[in-house]
Formats: structure tokens, sequence, C-alpha cells
DNA sequence: CTGAAAGCGCTTACAG
DNA sequence: CTGAAAGCGCTTACAG
């Protein structure tokens, strides 16, 4: 009877078309079910799939995610938290634009709702005290990993190619570079790291620099997997042949990696796994008020051995 | 002094940290300024451009994006568009997946929020008077175009490469390239179309196939960018030069085009300023309840001429 | 034109 | 344990 009475009731409502109002739960809970993602570059792959994880494991928990993107202006993120802010969400995962300032987040979206910071580190001159979860990447560790990859293969002339100098990541990167090569007794030369717009098409177009090294490199530990395209169809063009007389390596291990000429050795950060991660993260958050201290998870990345980096070639 | 009220008060509102409370307007006006976006698969750079291009024009009109995606699975749509629909969207904005049901999605939504489809034909099978706006892309149109462009340069044997035969937009543009073949009055043969799934690496294990067509074509009309990145490196494999001794045509002008080896020759719809245009067209409906009738948008696609296509070969 | 009151559809604290 | 009532913060219809 009782199962029987159940399946008369939600027969009548689907009959009139009901649909639970959750404005109407949220105005009395006082918090959402919805979760704000805002991306710094959504045209990015690297990005784009950790908003498609990131959304993946946020729906499969009931909740749902408001999209906003910065392009990369902070200006344009600070208008896209206030304006998500009014949803009340339960919390915020952000991947912040280039530059962000830690207290102008704060200023945005207050100390009461949970936030996880993904990928960079915000800048934190002005603020003190503002608590946020932290997830990223193994920079240092990784670009150590390739390094060392790329010395087990006989090089010892290695350049680090690509990335501003000014951003985080790239000078985790750079620092790991520089650890391996410590390690392995090498002296290294300011002049072998070279920077560029992290794009395919800015590193190949700015290959010429790295040949003109003098001695000439072996082998390039690259900022990330767009700059290593880019600098080996610009070697391409110089004449150079990178995965034969000409080692490169990458970071983000991006779908374009496995099927570059030559297929891109990198290291793999899973972005859609990191999405779910970071909803994970924050949900728990989300769920214990203030209890959980503020926690900084850094994700090892893998090597992906693939053609591009040769042994050593006697020239 | 009005102005200087003004402003004190809102100092105060800033110093308590007041936030409109969007909940409790939606509950009130019965419907909220959120906008659902349902895209079928966020790792394809040409929806992920879509999506950040509809995001930004909502984002200027007020409106906040609800993202849902559906990984190409018509039951996990479903169910995103459900749990979207509990927000009362001010409309939706639908990149369907593939094999998707207007009965399906009539049932997921019901008849009163306003619905764009965008980039793929709904199933009609079972249903009727189902009212929505449609936005594509000029497929037919495009590959007739590139077919034109490719036989403008002396090619007469040209392919048509990669996607499925029973995708609405695949059987589009396979027409327009038939279209340009039988107005040049070429014999066009059943075995120049070659299906793959619509995938770089795919079309790249299965350019043999294009290898084995006797006599050998001299050009391929592509059925998009990756499926044409994707046999160029294949034909690279085999001993073929792709913008030397063989011409290749894409379609979406995805960023990796532009720098592909050889830079693709493609037929561009700029996904951004679709999603944009998406958006704008979905506001209007939102606007006026019912007056306008429905409407089907489609956009003309440009061949963007690049490296890929040289004039043919004399072999 | 201005200001107080009603009400949107839920959840939850409270009375019975 | 059950059921009626209050109240979340807005918007809007209505009285003054």
């Amino acid at each position: 009877m009782h199962a029987d009475t159940r399946r008369q009731v939600e027969a009548e409502m689907r009959r009139q078309g009901y649909v639970y109002n959750r404005a109407a739960a949220t105005l009395r809970r006082r918090v959402s079910t919805a979760v704000a993602l805002v991306i710094n570059d959504l045209s990015n792959p690297f990005f784009a799939e950790f908003a498609a994880g990131a959304d993946e494991a946020l729906g499969a928990k009931g909740y749902v995610t408001l999209l906003g993107s910065s392009n990369e202006s902070p200006a344009r993120q600070r208008q896209v938290l206030g304006s998500l802010m009014e949803h009340h969400p339960a919390g915020i995962i952000l991947s912040p634009a280039e530059a962000s300032e830690a207290a102008d987040i704060e200023l945005a979206i207050g100390p009461q709702t949970p936030l996880l910071v993904f990928n960079r580190a915000l800048i934190e001159s002005r603020s003190a005290g503002f608590e946020y979860d932290f997830l990223g990447l193994d920079n240092r560790g990784g670009t150590r990993t390739a390094t060392e990859h790329l010395l087990s293969l006989g090089h010892r002339r290695i350049a680090f190619y690509g990335g501003h100098a000014d951003s985080s990541s790239c000078r985790e990167r750079r620092l790991g570079y520089q650890d391996a090569l410590r390690e392995a007794g090498i002296v290294f030369d300011e002049g072998w790291m070279i920077e560029t717009v992290p794009t395919r098409l800015a590193a190949s177009a700015h290959a010429g620099a790295l040949c003109a090294i003098d001695p000439a490199p072996t082998a390039a530990v690259c900022y990330n997997d767009a700059v290593a395209l880019g600098l080996m169809l610009g070697l391409a063009r110089l004449g150079r042949h990178p995965g034969i007389d000409f080692a490169v390596t990458g970071f983000d291990d991006i779908p374009e990696a496995a099927v570059g000429i030559p297929p891109l050795t990198t290291m793999s950060a899973d972005p859609r796994a990191r999405g779910r991660q970071a909803a994970e993260l924050l949900l728990q958050r989300a769920a214990n008020p203030s209890p959980l201290p503020r926690r900084s998870v850094v994700v090892d990345v893998q090597l992906t051995r693939r053609e591009s980096t040769p042994h050593v070639f006697a020239s």
C-alpha cells in the first residue's frame, strides 16, 4: 500500500509537471547547492579538462556548477566573483588569473565562503589571515624529474625553454630544473633559460634563441606542452630534428602531446582528475564549516616517456 | 546632498558586507537570471571556446551560467538537465550529445523554458510541437566551398575523410562535398568516402585506408580539423607529404589548425563568436515570452587558406 | 508618488 | 512522532 500510494503521488507530480524549487530552499537554508567555478582560460585544454572534471564530481554529489571565466583578467575575475556571490554558492573553485591578489579575492568573496585555489599561488602582499585551500601541481618536482630523465640519457647541456619568469609556476619549474643540474654537478648558466610567451605560436617563433646558445644545448626542458610543441615546430624549420638529434620535454600532457611529431615526453598532470579532486576538497570544507585547518595539496606529476627524448647524439 | 547620502549608504552596505540575495529574487519573480549551458564535450576546444563565448555574453547581460557537461551521453544529459531545471533558469543553451531525442529533452525541461539547440539537430521521431531555436553551421555549404577550392587548384580525385556517417553534421558535410563534385562533372565513387571515429588519433591510425584507394586521390576534404590534423600525421608516416604532394582541408579552425605541419586550410566557424550569438538568440527569446516564431539560424563558414592545400602535383 | 504588506516555495523550530 | 506556523529576503500589487 505504502509503495503503491507513493507511486500514485509521484505519477501525479509528474503529470502536473512539478519541479523542486531550489531558489526557495536556498533562501531558507541560507546556502545554495551551487559551487562557483571560475577559470582563467577555458580555451586552454588543460583548464577545460579541469572544468569538466570538477563539474562531473560536483554533479555526482548533487551540486550544480556556476561557471565564470576571467580570460586572465583580474578585473573581470573580480566582477565575475561578485556576480556569482549573489547566488550564495556553497563554495568557490578558483583557477586564478595571472597576478591575482589575495586581498582582491577576499574583498570580492568575503570571509565566509569556502575557497579552493587551483594551480597558481595568489599574491599575498596586502593580505593577512585570509584562509583558503590550495591544490597545485608539484612543479618543482616535475621539472626535476624531467631534467633527471634527460641527464640519464646522457644530455649535459640542457636548456630551460619558455614561460614568463615572473609567474609562480614558471619560477618553480625553473627551480626543479636547477635542482637536477646541481645534483648532477653541472655548472648551470643563466643564459640557458629562455623566456617566451607561453603559447605554441610564440615558442615556435622564438626557437632561434635556443640555437644561438653556444655551445648549443642538446636538450630542452620546456615550461609546458604548448611551448614544447611550438619549440619542436620551430626547431624543425631551422633544420633540427627533435626526437632524433635534439631532446624536448613538456609539462601537462595535453591531448596533443601524444600525437605530436614526434610524440612528446611530458609530465602528466591529468587535469580531469585534478578537477574531480578540487571538487572533493572543496566539498569536504563546505561540509565542515571550520574544524579543518587550511590545506595545501601538491600533486605529483608523472613522467610519460615518448619519442621526443632520444639518447644524446654524438655530433 | 543626494549623491553624498547615496555614497554613505553604499559605504555602510559594504562595511556590513551586504550581498544581494538572488535566491530571494528568483523565488519572488519565479524565474532566475541564470542560463543553463549544457555541453556535449568540453575537452574539444571547439566546444570549450563556444562555452567561453556564451558565458562571456551572458555575463555581460547580467546573467550567470549554470554549466553542465554530458560527455556525449544522452542519459547523463537528461540527468544534468533535470538538475539544472530546479534552478528555474531563464533559458537553456544545449549543445546536444550525439543521438539526442527531442522527446527526451522535452520531457526533461518541459514546454516553458526557452531552449536554443546548437550545432546538431535533435532526433524528432517521437516528438510533435516541441518548440526550440536552433543555431548551426552551414555544414553543407562549408564542405562545398572547401571542395571547390581543391577543384580550383586542379585536384580531381578528391576523397572525403573521417566522421561517422550517421551523425547529422557528417551527413551534411558529405552532401556539400558531393554537390561540388557533381557541379564539376566529376563522377564520384562511394569508395572515396572513408569513415573514422572523429578524433585525431583514430584519423591518424586510419590513413592507410586513404592510400589504398586506387587510383589514389590527390586531396581529401576532412570531416573536421581534428581528423585533418590526424590524417596529415598518418600520411607523413606513410611517406606522403601533405602540403606538397597531397592537399588536405579541415573544418572548425581550432587553434591548432594554424600551427599544424603544414598549417591547415580549413573552414572557420569562430566558435567563440557562435557562443556569443547563441547567448543573444536565447536572451531575445527569454525577453519575449512567445511572440517570436521558432528560428533556425545557419551560420556561413569562411574558407581560411593555409599551406595544406597545394596545387595538384604532376606525379 | 510613497510606504507598508503580502507572498514566492521551501525548511525548520516549535507546539500539540 | 505529527502537523501547523514562522520566516528566509526579495518584488510587486495595493492602500494611503
